[in-house]
DNA sequence: TGGAAATGCGACGGATCATTCGTATTTTTA
DNA sequence: TAAAAATACGAATGATCCGTCGCATTTCCA
């Protein structure tokens, strides 16, 4: 598969005055918008910043490409995610299985609060999938769970925690979004996460 | 979201004489080849026709737009995976369990072989997401899983194999989707089949 | 064998988009 | 306050691509 080149993210400048903070914030809350309602298809430079009531060219004073304000919402998703993880997992108040099922209805509740754009970020993924910041942004949602692995199965080797918590985190990532295209209800949210949270924690038990 | 309207999926019209059935293989065969070796984004009629030595024009004899030509690859990967998991659970020489853990592994296998095709048709889903005919296509392989089911948990309600069933087969094709971008080498896709099995099975047997 | 049907062709129309660049406006600085 | 720096603008450029249509070629059938 011949991939498109690495696209340039970093920013081509940073916003020094008040206005284009606010510019740049502008752009971002109105990209959101329009990823989410009107699809990674209509994605368009132009629709967002018609959007945002600012001009194409200013876009561009701020992000070097489309690519680059795809992979900034992306990150800003991915730090949020991460921080909730950390949270909940975090909480030594409750035993380690608790949190485990805490943080299972956390993430699928959070990915259908915003399926939309979720959906959509994920359907424009392509175009940014090869980024190198990619891969250093996932690394920290990772790291969370090793250590709480450390923590509820300290008689496990590094390698099976390693093995474990890749695969909790790729189905809790990757079912929780196809779930989040049923357009679920909420007695189905819950049902569907405590069914992922019984199996991580019958895995992990056995293991 | 506003969603593209639903693309015309139907063909054309039937292949009657033997040199359009032949140019309709050729083409397949070449989409199939264009969608592996460049990816979604190159995925073009004009390079499938070129690939497949046809004009543009003859595409659209068989193809009414492109959605439909993806759609029909979709399908057809779909129907050989249906059949893989249709010949490995109905073996019923073997216990249960040994059955989803072969399962798995065939799976991810299938899945890793022709990872780039695979990657690339996911890349495209937004454009076929919407035909009628997807759902039904999907419906066979969770029917499969839901008689294996009825098998291996005769005593669990059906309710609880209908949540159970989808979650596996969701988590399959998902995760195995994700794994399969890491290029993973035969150890480590033997490790992660199992591990996964792991996991399936420990989930049925404690439910 | 000759006309009809099926098949194949590829230039072209029409539309969408990402990105640039010359210019205008606003803010900062000295 | 005047020059410099930062910011904002949006028309224009260049490229890509889907799908169509009139015409040429091949096959079928009576």
């Amino acid at each position: 598969m011949t991939s498109p080149a690495n696209p340039q993210i970093s920013s081509r400048k940073d916003p020094k005055q008040a206005r284009s903070t606010a510019l740049v914030e502008a752009v971002l809350q109105a990209a959101g918008q329009v990823l989410a309602k009107e699809g990674a298809s209509r994605f368009t430079m132009a629709r967002v910043a018609e959007a945002a009531g600012v001009s194409v060219g200013s876009l561009y004073q701020y992000f070097p490409n489309k690519a680059a304000l795809l992979f900034r919402l992306q990150s800003d998703e991915w730090r949020e995610t991460s921080d909730l993880l950390r949270a909940i997992l975090e909480d030594r108040a409750r035993p380690p299985f608790e949190r485990l099922r805490r943080l299972v209805h956390a993430f699928i509740r959070s990915e259908c609060e915003e399926a939309a754009m979720r959906i959509a970020l994920n359907d424009a993924a392509p175009l940014y999938r090869n980024v190198p910041e990619a891969h250093a942004a996932r690394e920290s949602g990772s790291h969370v769970i090793q250590v709480f692995l450390k923590e509820a199965l300290p008689q496990a080797s590094k390698e099976a925690r390693l093995l474990a918590g890749g695969l909790i985190e790729m189905t809790m990532s990757q079912v929780g979004k196809t779930f989040s295209e049923t357009s679920p209800s909420e007695r189905e949210i819950v049902r569907y996460a405590d069914a992922m949270a019984d199996m991580f924690c019958a895995y992990l038990k056995q293991a």
